[in-house]
Parts: structure tokens; C-alpha cells; sequence
DNA sequence: CGCCTATTTGAAAACCGTCAAAGTATGTGG
DNA sequence: CCACATACTTTGACGGTTTTCAAATAGGCG
């Protein structure tokens, strides 16, 4: 259990309560409640029923769906003082993915109904959400581009950017995960990666692979041939 | 030049605007100007700075992205009463995709500056937009999925069965339209089309296709082999 | 040390894109 | 009303990229 000075802290640090004042987080702080989870634990499942709306306190989340034939899609990865599981909240529908800890972690969660009459009063929290969920659409809209008509090895090169431009230099990150992102397979990822690591793109160890030379990644990124 | 009651009109028809007081309603009218474009006139470029946010008054717009090699790749369609340009607007930064019309199209204009001083004051609105922007999230994440994990065939019936839900049976579109949604190429496109229709799965005409067989089209797109 | 997961490599085949050419509607102007 | 231009549709053959399947290696943790 933590206290409610502990959880206007950690709402404090979401980009999309940055406006409340002190008191107006303490109104929210009573309303989440602080749930636990360890790494590979689902926090929901796709289709479940959209209940709660989640902050992430410390540490990582992924948002994962199907194919039909059991193929996992990574859609999102979201850290700390990331909302999730929002669009889901705001249509009143089930969640569109399975939301799933990557790693231990911790989340307050709030009620659908009460974080939706908080939002009616506090229209500068609704502008940050607008502006959060412009964003990812913006990424979500670039994924698309690249998934219906770029190649396997530059998919995998502008998936790279993209994590580091969020993250830096130092992505943990498998290759099985990469490929779950990139839309293709482990063996794929692998063959392209080893080709990149004896050209010192990249650098890696065991589920963490270093960017060493972004200059030639987004020469690949762009397609240009023999980079 | 339209009269304000007709941008009245034409705001009210838009279900981001159904909470509005007649008053709110014309005030957001005075800062609404008309714009016309003939088809396939470009409305903005990907890139261009965000000044504009528009409603669609009637008329059809697609919104594209292009690959490293010039494949055009058709993010989304927006119709009467649809709103589009508002991720480059919430978030201030460049249009994330191009937007050209259809066909001959008729649109209302409101400044950024504008749009989002009004925005502040109506958090119904506001709410509004959140839900149009999940809505385009959740379906963006399903094509995500699609492109990322399922094959070809089953990326087309899937964009059919999509397309029909929001239009009905009889899609407006042509082949070379359909692959650049589905992200393949104009030939396998009509490779499939022309089967399913030897199935009378669908049936089409220059530019029109028409589903017959929902209940088909639905297992197609689960990818049960041989339906 | 031994287990489990992550990584690697190879070979064969499938899927789909590419290229080339031709057929068929629709509309336009003479 | 016909002839032509234009865009959409169709078909076939070929080949490349990527997946699939199988098996082996390597690194980290209890």
C-alpha cells in the first residue's frame, strides 16, 4: 500500500496532469488505487471490458495483439508516466490490445467513470490527452507507411530510429521483440542485425543492442542501396 | 461565399460539435472559412506547417503517405462531417501525411490559433475529439496488426469488411486504391478480387465493388483456408 | 554444472512483387 | 454516332524477398 502523498508524486509526473495544481492531483490521487504486476503478467486482455485507466508508476508495459493464426504484434511499449489502456476508456469499447508487463511493475489505476467525470471539469488535462494521443497516431501513421511498403531490413532500421529517438542509444530490446514490432521473424531480424553488427552499426549483447552508427542506420532507413 | 447559418449548418452535422448551444455553434462559425477543391487537388502537403484544421462540409478526402520509392499508401478516407488535420494542429508540429480530395469537395477552415483558444473554453468538445481520435487509434492499430502479421488475401477482405461497416456493401473504390490501403500492389489485388468474384464473394464494376457474401468475406479474413 | 532462453546458420519453398502486354469500359470531340 | 484517348482491369511469366522448418551454438542464472 502507498500513501497519497506517493501517488500525487507519481501522477505529478505524467506529461497529461503537468497542469493540475497540487490539490487538484490530490482530488485525482484519491481515485487510483496502486496495483502490482510481474514481468510477463497481463494486466488485460484484448476485448475485456474497459474498466480501468492506467498511469505507469515505475516500470514497462507492452501492448501486444494476434494475427489469426497466434503471431504476436507488438503495437506499443510504454514506460514510466505513460498512460495506457485509454482508448478503450474514452469509446467505452473493449481494449483493442492486451496490455502485458514487460518487466515488474507498478501502476495506479483509476476507474473509467471516475477518471472521465475528472476530465469534464479539468479541460487542460482533455488538451494533454488530445495532444498524447495526437502523437501516437502520428507514430501509429508513420507504422503504417512503413509496414504496407517498406522493405524487411529498412523496417527494422527506422524501428530502430524511432525507439531511440524515445529511448537513446541503448534499446532493451530481443530480437524477438524487435521482429514482433517490425512485423517479420526472429530469423529475419537476426540475419539483418548480424550483417549490421559486422559493419558496426549496431553493437549487442543478450537483449540489448546499442546504436553505434546512426548516420548509416538512416541511410538504411531511407533505402538508399549498398550503404 | 457561404452564409454563417449554412457553416452553422454544416458544424452541426459534425459529431464532434453535437454538444454545442446554437450560440457556441455560430460563434465557431465566425471563425470558419469555406475552401473548394476539385478531385484530386491537394488540400496540404506532408510537411507543410500546421495552420489549418478542417470539418469536411461535403466532399471525400484521402489522406497519403508515400515510401522511400514513391508508392503511395492511403492512411485514411474522410467524408461529410469528418474532421482531419488535427494531429499536425494538436500537436503543433507538420502534417503528418498529405491530404487530397476525391472528388469535388467543399470545406470548412478554422486556424489553429483559433480552433484551440475555442477548445479551451468547451471540454465537451474537447471530449468529443478524444473519442474520434481513439476511434482512429483503435483502427489504426488493427491495420497495424493486419500489415504486420496476415497475408494478403486476408489484409483485403479485412479492408472490405472494414470499409463496409463505415459505408455499407457498395465500396467506392477502385483496385489500385484498395492495394494502396492494403499495402500490395494493383495486380494482386485483381488476382484475389477476380476470384472472389468468380464466388460470387463480390461482384464490381469500373471503380464500384459491391460485397455479396458478407459471412464469406468474414472467414477469408480469419484465413480459413479454403472457404 | 545444467537448464532455459536468446542467438545463429542453412536450405527449400511460398508468397508476392515486378515487368510486359493486352483487353475493356467511359467519356469526349469531331 | 463514331473514333479516339484515357483510365481501369486483366493475364502470364519470372524472380526476389522473406518465411518456414530444422538444427546447432552460446550466454546467463539458479
Amino acid at each position: 500500500m502507498i500513501s497519497e502523498t506517493q501517488k500525487v508524486e507519481i501522477l505529478s509526473r505524467s506529461f497529461i496532469f503537468s497542469a493540475l495544481t497540487g490539490e487538484e492531483l490530490t482530488g485525482l490521487a484519491r481515485m487510483a488505487i496502486e496495483r502490482r504486476f510481474t514481468a510477463e503478467q497481463f494486466i488485460f486482455i484484448e476485448e475485456d471490458a474497459p474498466d480501468w485507466f492506467y498511469i505507469i508508476a515505475d516500470g514497462k508495459v507492452k501492448a501486444v495483439k494476434h494475427t489469426s493464426l497466434g503471431k504476436e504484434i507488438i503495437i506499443a511499449f510504454f514506460g514510466n508516466g505513460e498512460m495506457f489502456g485509454e482508448v478503450a476508456v474514452f469509446e467505452n469499447k473493449p481494449y483493442p490490445a492486451s496490455a502485458q508487463a514487460v518487466s515488474e511493475t507498478r501502476l495506479l489505476g483509476i476507474r473509467r467513470e471516475d477518471f472521465l467525470s475528472f476530465l469534464v471539469k479539468q479541460p487542460l488535462v482533455a488538451l494533454g490527452i488530445i495532444n498524447v494521443l495526437a502523437g501516437r497516431l502520428r507514430e501509429a501513421q508513420s507504422r503504417l507507411r512503413d509496414l504496407a511498403g517498406e522493405r524487411v531490413e529498412q523496417r527494422l532500421a527506422r524501428m530502430l530510429l524511432m525507439l531511440s529517438a524515445k529511448l537513446g542509444a541503448e534499446l532493451p530490446f530481443t530480437r524477438q521483440e524487435l521482429s514482433d514490432m517490425a512485423g517479420t521473424t526472429t530469423e529475419t531480424t537476426i540475419r539483418i542485425l548480424s550483417q549490421w553488427k559486422s559493419r558496426k552499426i549496431i553493437g549487442s549483447v543478450r537483449g540489448r543492442i546499442t546504436i553505434l552508427d546512426e548516420t548509416k542506420l538512416r541511410l538504411l532507413a531511407e533505402g538508399r542501396p549498398r550503404v
